[in-house]
DNA sequence: TAGATTGTTAATCGATTAACAATC
DNA sequence: TAGATTGTTAATCGATTAACAATC
C-alpha cells in the first residue's frame, strides 16, 4: 500500500484538478469505472502518465478493471482540500475584477466571492455580482469575518505589491494574481499568477516558427508554461 | 557568435514576455543598460536562468556592463512577434467574453479585438466594448476581412470543441481556451490553456500542506503550469 | 589594470514515457 | 483460465543551477 503522504511533484499537482473535472463529467454520466487509457484520453495526457499521477494519491485503481470513478472523485477532492469552500476576496473592482466577481465559475467551484475591495471612492459601497465593495483599509476585519481563504489581485500592476502585502499582513496565504507584475512574497505564502496577454503572446511566438509546440505543462499551467514566481 | 536559429525551448518561450514587460519598464525610466543580476530580481527568477534564457536569443549582453535595454527589447519583440499587431476573435461573449472585451489589456499590447462572435441571437447585433458582435457562422468572412490571427474561446465547456474546429476551419492556428474543457486539435494548431477555477484548486492543494512551493513554472506556464494539451 | 558581468559548461534535478511484472 | 489494466521500474529527456573562463 503506497501511502498517501508522498511528496507529490508539482507537474502532478498541476494535473489533479484536471483529471477531477472530468472525473465530475464521468459521474454525472454515472459511468462507474474507468481505465487510465480513456481518462488519459479526456484529460489530453497520455495514460503512462495518468497512471503515474494517480499513484501519488494512493493505489485506488483495480488491475484489469481501471478505477471507480466516485471513489477517486471522493479521493481527489480531498487531496485537494475541495471537501470545503474557500472564500476569496477581490481587489481591485476594475473592468478585470468586476468580470471575475460576475463570472459564475468561481463560487461554481467552491470558492465564493466573499468580499470585494477598492481604494475608489466611487466604487466603495457599490454592490458588484450581489457583493458590497469595501475599502481596502477593511481588508483585516474582512478576512476575519468572512473567513477569506484566498486573494484575487485585479488591480493595476503599479500597486499590486502593496496589496499582496496587505493581504498577507491580514493573514491571507493564497494569492492568485491577475495584474501584470511580479509580485515577491515571503516562502509561506503561495502565489499562482495568470497574465491574458502573456498567454497570447506565447502564442505569437509560435506563429512565427510555423508553429512548434505552442501547447504547455502545468501551468500551464502553467507553467506554465509563463506562471509565477515565489521570491522570499 | 551564437546564431538565433537555434530552438529555443518550452519553458524559455514562456519567460521572454516577463522580461519583456520588465525590458518596457526599464526602457520608460530611460535605465540605458541592465545586468542579469538586476532582470532577474525583476522578473523574479535567478540570473543564471536569465543568461541562460536570454543566450538563446544570441549573444546581446556586453560582459562586465550588462545588456542594453533598447537593443534587447527590440531583439526581444522581434523574437516573439511582437513587432506587428494580432488581431483576435473572440467566441463566446458571455460574462467572461464580454469581461475580456472590454479588458484593455490585449489591445493595449497588439492584440486588439477584430471580432466577436456568438450564436445567441439577443447578442448578435449589439455591441461590446465598440465592437459588434457577429454570429458564429459568419466567421470566415470575419477571419479574413479582419485579419484574425487569434482565436479565444469563452463559451461554456460543452461547446468548446466544436467552437475550435470552426475557427480552424475558418484558418485559425493560434487558440487562447478559457472554457473548462480539453479542446483535441490538429498537431499544426497552437493551443494554450486558461482555467481559473484550476488555478484556484492548486492553491487549494497547497494550504493542506502547510504550503509547498504553491508557485509554478510554464504557465505556466506552466508550465503552468495548470496549463493546455496540443492533441492530433 | 582591476572589477564586473556575460556566455557556456557540466552537474543535478525533476518530469515524462515505455515497458512489463503483478494481479484483478 | 485468458484478457485487461494497474502500479512501478528504469531509461530518457528537458530544465535548472552553480561555477568559471572569457572578455568588456
Amino acid at each position: 500500500m503506497t501511502h498517501s503522504e508522498r511528496r507529490i511533484p508539482e507537474a502532478t499537482v498541476a494535473r489533479l484538478p484536471v483529471y477531477l473535472r472530468c472525473l465530475i463529467e464521468l459521474a454525472d454520466d454515472r459511468t462507474p469505472t474507468i481505465s487510465s487509457e480513456r481518462l488519459a484520453e479526456m484529460a489530453g495526457v497520455n495514460a503512462a502518465k495518468v497512471r503515474k499521477d494517480l499513484s501519488y494519491l494512493g493505489s485506488y485503481g483495480t488491475r484489469g478493471v481501471g478505477y471507480d470513478v466516485e471513489f477517486l472523485l471522493f479521493q481527489m477532492s480531498r487531496e485537494l482540500g475541495l471537501t470545503q469552500d474557500w472564500p476569496v476576496v477581490i481587489a481591485g473592482v476594475g473592468n478585470l475584477g468586476q468580470a471575475l466577481a460576475n463570472y459564475g465559475g468561481f463560487t461554481d467551484r467552491g470558492f465564493p466571492i466573499g468580499a470585494l475591495v477598492d481604494v475608489d471612492s466611487t466604487k466603495v459601497g457599490t454592490s458588484v455580482a450581489g457583493v458590497t465593495v469595501h475599502h481596502l483599509d477593511e481588508l483585516p476585519q474582512l478576512v476575519e469575518a468572512k473567513g477569506i481563504a484566498i486573494g484575487i489581485i485585479s488591480t493595476p500592476a503599479a500597486v499590486a505589491q502593496s496589496v499582496s502585502e496587505r493581504m498577507t499582513a491580514a493573514g491571507i496565504t493564497s494569492i492568485l494574481n491577475f495584474s501584470p507584475s511580479v509580485i515577491a512574497v515571503d516562502a509561506k505564502v503561495s502565489v499562482r499568477k495568470v497574465d491574458l496577454a502573456v498567454e497570447l503572446q506565447i502564442l505569437s511566438f509560435y506563429r512565427r516558427r510555423a508553429d512548434g509546440p505552442g501547447s504547455m505543462g502545468p501551468d500551464t499551467t502553467g507553467p506554465d508554461p509563463a506562471a509565477a514566481a515565489n521570491v522570499t
